[in-house]
DNA sequence: CTGAATCCATTGGGATACTG
DNA sequence: CAGTATCCCAATGGATTCAG
């Protein structure tokens, strides 16, 4: 099968990954379970609450994700996998395990990267 | 194996996919083997010359491609997927797979998009 | 042929403050 | 608790021009 430009279906699913804290996000829920907002928030340092919201929105425009509100006070909302947000989980097991795999040749280049900086002296 | 947050392996490979052409400038390498400069921008229309230049440089720096320049008049330059870069075709693989997959999924979604657009009359 | 240099518009991400 | 609303900066991408 070719899988080249024209017909290029691998934007489709790239486009659904990138975004700062998409992944982490699709990796607590896939491993966790349903969480609530501030779950979230707690296990993801560094992120602000317009981050979160942000990338939630838009995973789950994509249908990758369920957003369930609790009318009661105060508020609650669940955040869940879909079954279609589900079938992403190849892909992010394939960019697991490939990051694993060559968590060596990242820290010899990043080595390499520095010693090829120029001295000034 | 757990997969998540502090030592979230999937952001490398991401990281290093992510940019407007890298996917499909991986793919003609991939599959058409060694190409130059030309050959590539004139398989990917709409390209600029300058972009084709960045994600190239983008690429080499994290080892993923290969250049080769010939010192001759005119210019002559090959690219060609690295080792390493081609550990990388299992994602690609994954990636391509899911979009041939859902994009039925994705054409029905774009119809519901259209259809809920609140009307003005 | 290959690519560097500019200039510019758009986007993404973050800090902060406010609200039901 | 779970969001909006602003403001702001940096990064990305594109059009165009110049050069070896």
């Amino acid at each position: 099968m070719e899988k080249v430009p024209e017909n290029c279906q691998v934007e489709d699913a790239l486009g659904i990954l990138v975004g700062k804290w998409k992944p982490i996000i699709l990796l607590h829920l896939l491993q966790k379970g349903t969480k609530r907002f501030s779950e979230l928030k707690r296990s993801m340092p560094g992120i602000t609450q317009k981050m979160l919201t942000k990338q939630l929105r838009e995973l789950e425009n994509e249908d990758i994700i369920k957003r369930v509100v609790f009318p009661q006070v105060p508020p609650k909302v669940e955040y869940s996998i879909t079954e279609y947000g589900r079938s992403l989980e190849p892909i992010l097991e394939a960019m697991h395990e490939w990051g694993s795999k060559h968590a060596l040749h990242k820290m010899e280049k990043a080595n390499k990267d520095i010693k090829s900086i120029p001295h000034t002296h």
